[in-house]
DNA sequence: AATCCTTGGGAGATCGATTTCCGACATGCT
DNA sequence: AGCATGTCGGAAATCGATCTCCCAAGGATT
């Protein structure tokens, strides 16, 4: 019971392998509409499914693109690969995703295991700005591949990315028209371009005295450290802007713990709005990246020729989403 | 600049394709040590890289597994779909993930994708027990299929999953050895199998006038509206066992704005041991599943000979993890 | 010295689908 | 009627790697 060949289908409707073809793989060809019908029963009567290989050595093409992003733990990054998942399957065909664990030499792994002829093209979220380059260039000289919410240094591809200075003016911008003025930063990953702009953009808003608590990674733990740092000044801030959810999180938490009001003495702003944050006793306040457009154009870069793909960043605009973690503290 | 194959390689080493091939897919057959350094010199040079396709229509094989879960969007399935991959790498595989956005015949969609000739065999973690088995059925049918943390009905493959009636006794137990005798369940998700055998374990321990809130499926926004449930009757009870973390999470968060104090008043218990629990404040009591062994079993069944994936079920041991959301009310 | 193994390289078949190319037939035009 | 034109089915080449044979060379055995 071995599953069914091109070759079974065309003996069945008493046509050749040619003709199966045509009607099943819908070539630009006209078959004539009763050896398609008897195709097209044969084949459903057959349960026939084309060998993905087959097809794929022959055109050279597989219908399946790929993602690499830093860490499905971060559930930014999973809201990010179901919206390259949604344009993917509109445009028929299928999406990948793997995991890089937030190690460059894993990511470049990764990057290798889906070119082995798994993809036809690659989105790829850098882990970081400085070392993910060389791989993903070796990576865009075999196939089409397009950076998404984050750059690297010598990727030698286009970027899709956040306006990420815009975004931190939207939340200091918010804070002071509440009334907060004495502002910190909690930023982690500076090693990633998203991480490297969001501290670059608050120092440059908030001068060289800013109070910034700087973390190597996007995690919660992290978030929690913060948390512990942040109530050690607490008399010194009344608002904080987190450059990353998982951050937000972790620091309110602990805030709670140590009995800081928010946002009743301290102010606390996210980044990503992602769905935990609605559960958050308050809802905190956010940055929305227009995914959707952003995948959209993405997408389409990727199925672009080659040189509508010269190294450079293109960013999108973010958008403000006030929620109770930023309420004036009246 | 097109890639280079296996004929340019032997030819760059001056040998045959058989010998190449011989030396790189490391077939077990001896070749002259310096041919092969030859070999591998010439391909390294070149970069080579094999076809995957080209070999994966050779060998009919793939060297990669997927896993089907019901939604990326729960924490708990992307840390169940970690502990796979951990797996599937250290034996040499490659896993490729699906979401099924819960939908039976999306899920069915995925299987039917991964199938046509991606991957060597299946995990799946069916959406619903009653519906997912018949697609389930037929793609066993064709390849190895072995479910995980669910069973379907009729699936006709084995099925790895926690032994959830033990679950439930040990969060029962906990909860009453810490004072609580009044305890509600809020489950959800009763189409999948674990939501189920999770209600009925409750029902079965605590009678026929059991409190149960009953959701549609597993999302905070569910967790919420149990929330305005529980604290409606907050007088009748003591402490809730929550059918899943996000349940649990959404649950707390409504307490705290009802100013019902966790676990003062109620004390909350989740189910999956994701790791958001930690953030919340009070963290949270779960359960934990032992996924890592259960991914192990499960990998082992997959690449058994089917007849060891007759249809039934095989049972994991829960742990429970008790955090300050079950502390003594006093 | 003749024969038998053993070792290891190479020619060619093969996996299953697509696609080029050719030929058969029908139709339209002068 | 004769020839050009167009339509459409089928034979066979093709994609790239693997693997089965077959064969040559060298050593061992009698």
């Amino acid at each position: 019971m071995t599953a069914p060949r091109l070759l079974d289908v065309a003996e069945a409707a008493g046509v050749s392998r040619a003709t199966a073809s045509r009607v099943l793989a819908g070539t630009p060809r006209n078959v004539d509409p009763e050896l398609a019908r008897r195709v097209e029963e044969a084949a459903h009567r057959l349960g026939y499914q084309a060998n993905h290989s087959a097809r794929a050595l022959r055109t050279g093409t597989t219908g399946t693109v790929g993602v690499v992003v830093p860490s499905l733990a971060n559930p930014y990054f999973v809201q990010l690969a179901d919206a390259i998942a949604q344009h993917v399957r509109a445009a028929g065909g299928t999406l990948v995703v793997s995991d890089a664990a937030n190690d460059p030499a894993i990511e470049a792994e990764q990057i290798d295991t889906l070119l082995g002829g798994r993809v036809d093209g690659l989105f790829v979220v850098p882990v970081s700005a400085g070392e993910s380059g060389p791989a993903i260039r070796n990576a865009a000289a075999r196939r089409p591949v397009v950076l998404f919410d984050r750059w690297a240094e010598g990727s030698g591809t286009v970027a899709v990315t956040l306006d990420n200075a815009a975004a931190v003016r939207l939340l200091v911008d918010h804070l002071e028209q509440t009334g907060r003025h004495r502002i910190a930063l909690v930023a982690a990953d500076q090693a990633s371009s998203s991480g490297a702009e969001r501290l670059a953009a608050f120092t440059e808003l908030q001068g060289d005295g800013a109070t910034t608590v700087l973390l190597p990674n996007f995690t919660t733990d992290a978030g929690r450290t913060a948390g512990r740092r942040i109530v050690e000044q607490r008399d010194r801030i009344d608002a904080v802007v987190c450059g990353a959810d998982v951050l937000a999180v972790g620091l309110v938490s602990t805030l709670h713990r140590s009995s800081v009001p928010v946002p009743g003495k301290i102010a606390v702003t996210g980044f990503d709005d992602t769905e935990i944050l609605e559960l958050f006793d308050p809802p905190i306040t956010s940055i929305r990246h227009p995914l959707s457009a952003m995948a959209e154009r993405a997408l389409t870069l990727l199925q672009a020729p080659s040189r509508e793909r010269t190294e450079r960043v293109e960013r999108f605009q973010p958008q403000l989403v006030v929620r109770a973690s930023t309420d004036t503290g009246s």
